[in-house]
DNA sequence: TATTGTTATACTCTATAACTATA
DNA sequence: TATAGTTATAGAGTATAACAATA
């Protein structure tokens, strides 16, 4: 998300660095020590990403919250909102309000546990699971993105260390 | 690349992909198209550094945006609102409330602009600045938990990587 | 006309606490 | 006692729109 306006810099330098304001009332802000914080960078991208899937996924108005919930559920048909929740560290409270509403749109179900009274068993309905597929075939675009965005190399490189952690 | 769900554990294999529940009634929760997702891991690893960010610093009662804010001010003594918020991607109506709280909190200040009687030139009061050199401590200490929590090597590689983006 | 800082509004997200019903 | 789901509330963050002063 940094500067497109790249510049006079040696091809390795990052472009942040780059000086030379492209006029005179433009100045160079500098980020200090957030330039070394790699918790400003991974916030900024997550920001972009947000950004990014919230757009494209604006005609179905599922939110990256909503769409990962309706992914897991469809993954873990039966399962319970306590591992929902934990799955996706998302507060217990703040789950059932999710759930409400797409439960509200029709999307999904919560069945009676047999073994456990306590428990609700999710599930996706016949019209969740059409929506779903419609928002995997919009994310996937989003995906597609933000691999343009950081370059091949750079996105598989950030996948595969990422995913270890 | 990496074959999510493969076979039984391989020493490389990711925690995650590990099969055998402790105890029976502990079953492994399937992420779904989620474990291909760049962002799904951004944003995880986003959380817990805003968790452990806000725990360290609770004590000053410093937000990370309010971190954000009080460095780059110090970095660039004089710089305008409209300045600020397009550096740290904050919404200028977002960033007036952020500066009122920073102000009665003493740590800024706003004076008029010289050359241009619209702006605000912003600068850090003693008192601002004594603060943010103890945040930039416990920042500091953050840091070093995130390169713990993450591996050398692999922050090392995060932070590269994602600078040059 | 455009920009800077501001106020206002509405919605989402996060963090708690407390309640109920079940185990 | 502990757990699962729920309700309620307060505080942040986000997204807009509109406005006055100034360029």
């Amino acid at each position: 998300m940094p500067s497109p306006k790249a510049a006079a810099g040696k091809a390795t330098m990052p472009l942040r660095h780059a000086a030379a304001p492209l006029r005179r009332s433009r100045p160079v802000i500098e980020l200090g020590v957030l330039d070394e914080r790699l918790g400003y960078f991974v916030r900024r991208l997550q920001v972009w990403v947000f950004q990014d899937f919230i757009r494209r996924l604006s005609s179905l108005d599922i939110s990256p919250a909503q769409f990962s919930v309706l992914v897991v559920i469809s993954a873990n048909r039966g399962l319970s909102q306590a591992e929902l929740a934990a799955t996706l560290d998302i507060e217990r409270a703040r789950l059932v309000r999710l759930l409400h509403l797409l439960e509200r749109r029709g999307f999904t179900q919560r069945l009676p546990s047999p073994a456990d009274a306590r428990r609700h068993a999710l599930r996706l309905t016949r019209e969740g699971q059409k929506v779903l597929a419609r928002a995997k075939t919009l994310a996937a675009r989003h995906e597609t993105a933000l691999k343009q965005k950081l370059g091949p190399a750079r996105y598989q490189l950030l996948l595969a260390t990422l995913r270890e952690v």
